[in-house]
DNA sequence: TATGGCATCCATCAAATGATGGAATCATCG
DNA sequence: CGATGATTCCATCATTTGATGGATGCCATA
């Protein structure tokens, strides 16, 4: 049995894609109640009834983008998790932050989804979702915070997302610091690389330095 | 000339400024376009006729929402400036991460709106807001990561907005990530608190010894 | 008590918005 | 070609939402 996500995923030629990825453009600009569908229509070039025929009604639409943003996030974390896998503390995170932020400027909705989600209240209720607690969970373990992945602290977690949300603020606010730093986007990119690392590599190092000594 | 913000502010029990609270309460929930104006008629318990005559249209009420929270968290840097003055560098980060965090504990909607206006676009252009550099350049200084308040660098601005920002998520993320960890509120509240000084900390106290040895 | 201005509410409007029925178009296959 | 089903668009609806006019109520002061 294949989900309409899973389908529209494969041909990304297909009008069902098609709507998928402008929605996520424009529901990451102007979250779920500043988003109309004709806004997503218009961006695909179609009729608002062609977007109802594929994906049913505007929540509908909404859940569909956040499951496909997960998705790509899970993945985005397994690739990295391939290529710092062995290395060292410092080194692992460096190259973690690296990746990970060049691949959200490359598709700034998923920050700027992912963080309306935590932060925003919508007027109706929102589906659970499970994704971001599992996430957190294996960056843990990636880490080295944990040993079991299945029985994360809570004090782990908070660190984890500690890291997460200090790479999605920067790639969502980007507009906003740019205009108030005075910077072009590309050195804007290697300033927020600098200065992730430089705010996050020294508390984790300095931790496990700790363990060694302990 | 007093502004009507002014005005709101000096007797809270003012309809003007029970609208005020009010407004800033739900536009911090719900965002500009999740908020309409009803919902903060009905919270005040009056009729949308009576928001209109004291604060205009919705743009102008949530413009004015705005420069409030600019103005009380301009006043919690300065207390907080005053407070930790003269400290250490790492005693200072720990007091003022203290007391700012208790502060938008209480009053969530400040971050809520911070980050609103970081992230999101609104359908109509949103007037420029010139606190937020300000209160960048502010901190700056107050860390020591500048000497002159008036040319900070771009590099010493985003550590500060890191800083910052990374205080904002805990709280506007409390109800995410609350469920995700089973904590209390309390808990999550002294958490929150660890954690921070945790990831922060170290950073800026090895920039210093790096500055002192060099 | 009468007056005038301020504040509040009721009724209502116009535009925006989510949604749908049905006609028109297109592609596929016998 | 012709039939069938899938796709797309046009016209339209009902609801929500921002906004306003005007009637009503309230209150201080002469």
């Amino acid at each position: 049995m294949e989900s309409p996500l899973e389908k529209a995923r494969k041909d990304p030629e297909s009008m069902k894609a098609r709507i998928l990825i402008a929605a996520r453009k424009i529901f990451g600009e102007y979250g779920f109640h500043g988003t109309t569908t004709r806004m997503i229509a218009q961006e695909v070039g179609i009729d608002i009834s062609t977007l109802h025929y594929h994906w049913g009604e505007k929540k509908d639409l909404y859940e569909a983008v956040i499951l496909d943003i997960n998705k790509d996030l899970g993945q985005s974390l397994i690739d990295v998790e391939k290529i710092i896998h062995g290395r060292p503390l410092a080194e692992r995170l460096a190259i973690a932050i690296d990746i990970m932020t060049d691949h959200l400027f490359e598709h700034p909705e998923i920050s700027n989804l992912i963080l309306f989600r935590y932060f925003g209240k919508t007027r109706h209720e929102a589906s659970l979702d499970f994704s971001v607690p599992e996430f957190t969970a294996d960056i843990a373990r990636s880490m080295g915070l944990t040993k079991d992945a299945k029985k994360v602290s809570p004090r782990a977690r908070m660190k984890v997302l500690a890291v997460m949300n200090a790479i999605y603020n920067f790639i969502s606010g980007e507009e906003f610091f740019r205009s108030m730093t005075h910077m072009d986007r590309d050195t804007y990119i290697v300033t927020v690389k600098e200065t992730l690392k430089f705010i996050l590599i020294p508390a984790f190092v300095q931790q496990e330095q700790k363990k060694e000594l302990g």
